[in-house]
Formats: C-alpha cells, structure tokens, sequence
DNA sequence: AGATCGCCTGGGAGCGCTCCCAAAGCCTGG
DNA sequence: CCAGGCTTTGGGAGCGCTCCCAGGCGATCT
C-alpha cells in the first residue's frame, strides 16, 4: 500500500495525501480530516526509504559511541545517556541509528556514516579527546554535536555538564566539613571529564589557599578496577578525604578502605561524582554529584535536530549545571538516616 | 556523487557498477579492477535510502528494548548485549536502528516499526513474557528473533542461554560443598530468565532429594534494591547458602548479609549469575555463572540476517551454555587468593 | 566456416515519495 | 458582474538505485 492507494481511497491527489501526511498548513480542513481518516483506517505509514530519498532527509540521527574505551561501556551511563536521547528522538519523530565504533572498523565506519546518507546529523558521544571520528566529523559535511565539551576547538557544538563547577562543589563541601588532607582519583587526563573534574578539585582547594599535592592525586581510569588501585596508593598519605571522579571509582575506592578497616565517614569521607543509580545503596551510602544524564543526551538529541534544520549557526555551547547529593560518606549527616 | 558518475568515470554503464557494488559474480575481473578502483579513488558511497526504496532491503536490523523494565536498563547486561549485535552487525554490512519502547510511545513505536520500512528484521529484547510488542511482531510480517526464550509459544525463532541448566549448576555446586539450607532469591517470574533460574534451582534440589522450602525464596526484582530487600527477609530463616538469580542482587544482599555481620562464605555462601564485570571485584569475589550475553547478541544478529534473506524457515531455538565461575564467595576455594 | 552457447554488458522501467509549477476554485471589492 | 488575489488542489519530474531483459561478443563445437 502506497501513497497513492491513500489518495484514491479519499477522492484526492497524492500531493494532497503527501501534504497531510507532512503537516503542511496548505490543506482545507475539510480534506485533510478526510485523509487522516483513510490513512487511519488503512492503517498506512509512509515508506521510509522513498520518503528519504525523495526529501533528502531521513529523519535519522546517528548516535556514535567510540570504543576505544570499551571498558567503560558497562558503565552505567550509556544506558541513562541513550535513553534521553531515545526520548527526545521518540518526541521529535526521529530514530537513532547506533555506531559502536570499533576501532579496527573505525575507518570503514566512519566513512559509512559520513557518506552513506544515512542520518541526518551525528551525535558523538566520545570521551576522549582527539578522537579520529571527531577529526573525520569536522572534514564532512554532516551536523553533528559532541557530547562532552571540546578541550581546544570552540567552533564545535556540544552538550556538557559543568565538570569542574560540580567537581569544585564536592571538594568545597569536604572542605566546609573541616576536611584538610583531600585526596582526588582522577578519571583519564585525555577525557574531558576526567580533565575538568581535576581542575574542579584544584580550583576548590586554591580558593582556600591550600596547596594542591601530587601524592594526594591518583589515576584511576574510570573503573572500578582503577579507582581501587588508586585508593590503596593513597592510603599511605593518609588523606582524611578523597573525591573521586566517579561513582564507579567510589566504588573501588570503598573497597580498598573497606579492606584496611578505615570508618567512613569518620576517618576518612568519600565524595563521588555521578549519582549512578547504585550510588544511594552503597555502604555507607555515597555522598556525590549529581549529573543529568538522561537531560544531556535529549538536549544533545534536540538541538541537533534544530541544527539539521537550521545549519550554519553560531557554535552551541551547552553546560547544564550538577547539584550535591548529601548522604553518609562525606560525613555532614549527624547520624546514618535512611536516604 | 552518484552511481552515473562512476560510470561515466570508469568507462562501463550504471548496470555494472550496481554490480561491482553488490558482488555480482556476472562482471570480468578487469572491469571490477577498473570500477572498485575509481569507487574508491572518488570516495564513492551508494545513498542508503535509494538503494532501500530500489532493492526493498534496509540491511538495517531493528533493535528493540523494551522499557518496561526502564530500572534494569542502567544494568550493563544491555550494553554489553548491544556490542554483540553492534560487532556481528558491523561485519555484516548492517546497521543498528535502535528503539526503547517507552510505554508511553509503544503503540506508536510498534506501528512505526512495522509499517516504516525501516529495517529488515527485529531484535526484540524483551525480557518480559507476553509483550505487546512480541504480540504486534507476531502479527505483522516482518523477521524478528527474542532475545530470550518464549516460555510457551514455540514457533518463535529466539537465542537465550541456558538459565535452567546454569542455575541448577550453581546450586548444585553449593550442595557439592556441603550446604544442605540453600535459599534462593529470584528475578521477577513473568521474565523467562527469572522463572528459569528458579526452576534450575527446585531441579538442582529436587536432584537430591530436598524439599523446596517457600520461606528460602524470594524475589529481588533483578535489582540490586530487590536483592538487598529479599536478603533481610531471608536472614530469619537461617540459610547457610544464597544463590541469586543476578550479580546485581547479589549485590544487595552482599550489604544485607554485611549489615548483620555474617562472614562469607564461612557461615553463608553466595552465588551470583551473570558473571558480571563487577563481579570479581566484591568482597569477597563473588562466585557465579557466567552467561555470553555479547555472545547472545550477535548470534542473534547473525540469525536474524540469515533469516531475513531466507525467510520461512523451521523455528531456530538456540540455547547458550553457561559456565560456572568460582571466586570465594562459595567457600569452595580453600584460601582468599587472587583472582 | 557457421551455428550455438555462455559470459558480460547496457539501458529501460520502476521503487514511493517530495517538490515545484500551474491551474482551479473561492471570496472580496469596486 | 467581473477582475484580482488568496487558498487549495493536481500532476510531472526526479531523487539514486536495483532488477530484468535484450543483445553483443568471443569461444567452442560440428
């Protein structure tokens, strides 16, 4: 069943199914009731490829998601960040084509998606810095957006949150607690994240005229994994707080505390960074911050979308603001209450 | 660039450059030589939309995931799913259209699916038994494959692993190690893998001749919440061994069983299922049953291709194999050592 | 040498839609 | 009552590809 069958079925020409079928305001309400009845009862959608190929858009947007950090894909954030952008694309009459790019493939894949005709527009959900697909993104020709503000080149449109001002909240929480000795695990120094959550933690720390020390500063990769190395090589500096760059390092860090039977928050407070859904039902539940994922994948989904539309617009540079969630492990609750 | 330039470019007509692009056997070794070489010298890619509307093939699978169950999608089983399909895919030639039925938008988003020729087949990754969007499939008249077995229509093509056979290892395992009060927290019992796995458990017992006690089971929902909740209401009864349907809600139960202060596994044992990254990463290290969930989505990706170019075919009902991973959370190995 | 066959190649038709232009219908004002 | 303008409608062309059929050409067989 085509666009013809409708206009026969209502009496009128395909243009004016077409109209309808589009929105367009040229129609008598008269007809286009009419029209809607028939592709209701018929129960007809318009076939995607002709449509495409005919207006030129495919009402697709590419969601690419680089693995050179395959790791971190288990994280829960993927999930969060793909479900707003799913949202807003549902919202809009859109659909979200989905790139893992493999790096052996990355090269076939991003000529694919460049080329292809396949989208749209692109939104890159890459964490780190320099990647090639962002490099190839900036030589074609296709709309596409960042998630994750871009450490050098301002020209780019992206959705971030503002790392360093929530990474500067935590640390200035543990520092109105009295907290002194303020470690930092740190996420990878070439993700932007990871960056600017360091730069948080510095900044905190200058504001109060203290001096940053290297051996209260550890890597711990993002993971689970790393962030309990990094804890069990801070320990030995006896820091009376840490900050970590994620939840999921929290978690790790918790681990390693747990293990040498340090109190939290008593000897030592703990501060994460994310809110993951686990975060509420650690132990002791953890005081972190909290960013909204979900919000940063539909506004990149939206924006870019008006981007297709209306291309060659000033850079949008989007920084939506975090916001402290006080629980047990930083120590500012008098007694350990339900969350 | 179309394919009329290449033509021209390359001296033959647009006939023969389709089939260069498409492997056609029909063209002589020298002028696909010629073809491929000015494709790619001119960095041609056919548009993706004409060859759809032109061929009636998308080379696009649809990836369903239902929402329903939103709270378990921050769980890294589905990201770990979708690499699966995303690698099986990409070597392929396919592409991933990815929908997460909002229940909100499901009647929209099934029509859409159906009827917007989109894509070639469905990845439905329901977990829940009789989803509307499994009754739509079924009624319409594309290829589509379950993630997860059907628990009574057995016309159904899916690919699940085998949950039954796992969890009946797991706890025959515990009995192995002399545990005699195994209780069991389940996963919610209108999702096949959560049924599944209670009915390996009552096999594994019945095995030995044990009676099935109702105050040793308890659903924990698949979350980690769930988990911690159905471990308090364990407790009372004294099991001297857990085995839960997910690593997730051996999470909750691991804080449960830390709150009272049991030790693990001396005076109670655990094992997970899923074999999830954390888990060789709790404390103690959680044993459990390793499910290849990526493995479960590109098998079901490859399946889906075949049956798209070669429809109507018997039922393909593929169940996976477990394998039973033991860390020390089990008591099985004789001293905490590492991983 | 001519007929036959198989391998390659070329061009027409058409996939289902949108966009553009032309024209029909309707209303208003003089 | 007619001109002029606006609203609404219809049909042609074309998006870039695949598929089918026809035909050219060289090799093989008689």
């Amino acid at each position: 069943m085509n666009i013809e069958d409708i206009a026969r079925a209502s009496g009128v020409s395909r243009s004016t199914v077409s109209r309808v079928i589009n929105d367009d305001p040229n129609v008598s309400t008269k007809t286009r009731d009419r029209v809607l009845e028939v592709v209701k009862r018929l129960n007809y959608h318009p076939h995607a490829a002709a449509r495409s190929l005919a207006a030129g858009r495919t009402r697709v947007l590419g969601l690419v998601i680089p693995m050179g950090v395959a790791a971190l894909f288990s994280d829960p954030y993927f999930p969060l960040l793909i479900q707003g952008v799913s949202a807003a694309c549902n919202a809009r009459d859109h659909s979200i084509m989905l790139w893992l790019a493999d790096p052996e493939y990355e090269r076939r894949t991003i000529r694919q998606i460049l080329h292809g005709s396949f989208i749209d527009g692109v939104i890159l959900a890459s964490q780190l810095n320099d990647d090639p697909i962002g490099h190839a993104l900036i030589e074609g020709n296709l709309p596409f957006i960042h998630i994750g503000r871009h450490p050098t080149n301002d020209t780019l449109h992206y959705v971030d949150v503002d790392n360093l001002a929530g990474a500067q909240e935590a640390v200035m929480h543990l520092l109105r607690l009295g907290r002194r000795r303020i470690a930092t695990i740190t996420g990878p120094q070439n993700m932007i994240a990871g960056f600017d959550r360091l730069a948080g933690y510095e900044a905190a720390l200058r504001q109060r005229g203290l001096l940053v020390e290297p051996e209260l500063i550890a890597d711990g990769e993002f993971s689970e994994a790393g962030g309990y190395v990094a804890m069990r090589r801070l320990l030995p500096h006896h820091p009376d707080a840490v900050f970590t760059a994620s939840d999921m390092m929290a978690l790790g860090a918790l681990r390693a505390i747990r293990e040498i039977g340090l109190r939290i928050p008593d000897e030592i407070a703990l501060v994460g960074f994310d809110d993951m859904p686990f975060a509420a039902n650690t132990t002791p539940p953890l005081t972190t911050i909290r960013q909204p994922v979900a919000r940063t994948g539909a506004i990149a989904a939206e924006t870019l979308i008006d981007l297709v539309a209306h291309p060659q617009q000033p850079p949008r540079r989007i920084l939506l603001p975090t916001e402290l969630v006080i629980r047990q492990s930083c120590g500012a609750l008098a007694s350990p209450s339900a969350d």
